[in-house]
RNA sequence: GGCUCGUUGGUGAAACGGUUAACACACCGCCCUUUCACGGCGGCAUUCAUGGGUUCGAACCCCAUACGAGUCACCA
């Protein structure tokens, strides 16, 4: 059997979405699965006015930091390049194979203009009759179409499809589509300013290319009979496909760069970790055998299995990607969550405290890094709260108990060196002074964290919090509260 | 409108004619705990869009209907 290849050919048009993430993972993970699948990069981009200046560096970038990464492609090379279409425009591909069509009449000349079609269109469409365009161009003699190319009229070349019979394909994820000849209109191949229509390029490329599987959104379903037709006229052999379903923003509507949100790289930005996307968009329209659910890419390409997609749309979850995000926070070595780390807390904390000790109590309590800002502001300066906070029936506190509480807490730190300020130290002694005082460790923690911290949650207690702040500014604190609650 | 595809809880989903319809997120309890989280335990679809049919037996097969999506470009 023939090696695996399979190729991720976006159109550098903008942001990569979510979707087309997903896309290029399981066109890697089809071809990764496998011992010697090949995965490449193609650049589709025959739209000339739809180029986006740095489109195509941010694909390299995101496959980059996907991991995904390819063994072909406009930046690595290859056996089968030109690997952007533009370049293999200039090579004069596409337009062989264009006039190859013609000559085996599965294609024609087609000399109408634009508008005149677009109008028709338009009065079908206001009737409510469906629309296929019976060219005219069809039926011109081999001299008429000599005479018009020799004054240099504009031209396409259009496909030839026979009206009669149907025409199917067997889908690796949808089964057997199966459609009527009479219903596939005849697209252009070859656009009036030389460059191929998408339709056409692919199909060529991906016979050059030699692809096996060709794995796309499901938006192609409907006119892959249209592909077909074109390799049938070639004779090629047509390769497996792999229709991925769409994931959805919202129950009616697909995932779109328009607002925001769903690219990659915002998320990125969020403070999402990349293996994390990726792992949970792999569960988008794919489940596993078992129970599991996270997995490296590694173990993806192991566990990936193309008849495990599913058919229907899926909605992509924040919520979801969130959690799993702060599994993979947790489950990571500390010292590659410190690197991670370390510029959010350092955005945050500019002055010089522990932030070995911060990064701690912050790992089994973020699901995502821009949570951590909201998380240790408090630590930089103390904002002004309310004497309210003290009180807290579940803790058993109120005015005076919080009182005696800070002022025997200060008696403490005052009596310690600062270099006793330290999270084994300070939880030795501040956990035995209840006992001595007399009241529940609640009693005196809480209040305590309160006056740290000016908040009644914080990630880590008072003795976590005042190890960080040290001897100087926890009394500094203290002192504060006990004044705001005595006036 | 024609054609193609889809429809299991709030979300992702499993199930390959016979299960109490897995599991995960979210949510809600409880436990642990100096708070919050983490972790642990438990709850959460009498029902698989609806209506027919086939079958001893249907979420799974068939047919209608409804709803949704995709497509019908010299866009990909």
């Amino acid at each position: 059997m023939k090696n695996v290849r399979t190729r991720f050919a976006p159109s550098p048009t903008g942001y990569m979405h979510i979707g087309n993430l997903r896309t290029a993972l399981y066109a890697y993970l089809v071809a990764k699965k496998e011992k010697d699948g090949v995965f490449m990069l193609r650049i589709e981009d025959t739209d000339q006015n739809r180029q986006v200046e740095g489109a195509v560096d941010i694909i390299y970038e995101t496959l980059k930091t996907c991991k995904l990464t390819h063994d072909e492609g406009p930046d690595v090379g290859g056996k089968y390049g030109p690997y952007v279409q533009s370049d293999r425009v200039k090579a004069g591909i596409y337009k062989k194979y264009a006039l190859e069509m013609v000559e085996k009449s599965k294609a024609h000349f087609c000399f109408c203009k634009e508008e005149d079609i677009a109008a028709q269109r338009e009065i079908a469409s206001a009737k409510g009759i469906s629309f296929i365009y019976d060219d005219p161009c069809k039926l011109l003699k081999k001299e008429e179409i000599d005479l018009k190319l020799q004054n240099n009229e504009p031209y396409v070349i259009r496909q030839n499809i026979d009206k009669i019979g149907t025409t199917d394909f067997v889908d690796e994820v949808y089964g057997t589509i199966s459609v009527d000849n009479s219903t596939l209109d005849e697209m252009v191949l070859l656009k009036s300013d030389g460059f191929p229509t998408y339709n056409f390029a692919n199909v060529i490329d991906d016979h050059l290319m030699e692809i096996t599987h060709v794995v796309r959104g499901n938006e192609y379903l409907s006119s892959t009979p249209k592909y077909n037709l074109i390799y049938e006229a070639f004779g090629w052999e047509k390769p497996k496909y792999i229709h991925c379903p769409p994931v959805m923003k919202d129950e009616t509507h697909k995932l779109s760069k328009r607002n925001g949100d769903a690219s990659f790289q915002d998320l990125v930005s969020k403070g999402y970790l990349p293996e994390a996307i990726l792992n949970y968009i792999a569960l988008l329209g794919w489940s596993p055998q078992g129970e599991e659910e996270i997995f490296s890419l590694t173990e993806l390409c192991e566990k990936f299995d193309i008849k495990r997609i599913g058919t229907s749309g899926s909605i992509f979850d924040i919520n979801k990607l969130t959690w799993l995000n702060g599994v993979y926070i947790r489950n990571m070595d500390f010292d590659k969550y410190y690197e991670l780390v370390l510029p959010y807390i350092k955005n945050v904390v500019t002055k010089n405290y522990d932030f070995v000790q911060i990064a701690k109590i912050l790992k089994d309590r973020i699901n995502i890094f821009s949570e951590i800002n909201e998380a240790i502001d408090f630590i930089e300066e103390l904002k002004d709260y309310d004497n309210s906070l003290f009180i807290n029936s579940k803790m058993k506190t109120d005015k005076d108990s919080s009182i005696l509480a800070l002022e025997k807490s200060l008696e403490l730190f005052e009596s310690l060196n600062d270099n006793e300020f330290n999270y084994e130290f300070l939880h030795d002694k501040l956990l035995s002074l209840p006992t001595i005082i007399g009241i529940k460790n609640g009693q005196l923690l809480y209040p305590l964290r309160v006056a740290l911290s000016g908040k009644a949650f914080t990630p880590g207690g008072s003795i976590e919090i005042s190890s960080i702040l040290k001897k100087e500014e926890s009394i500094k604190r203290i002192k504060y509260a006990i004044n705001k609650l005595k006036s």
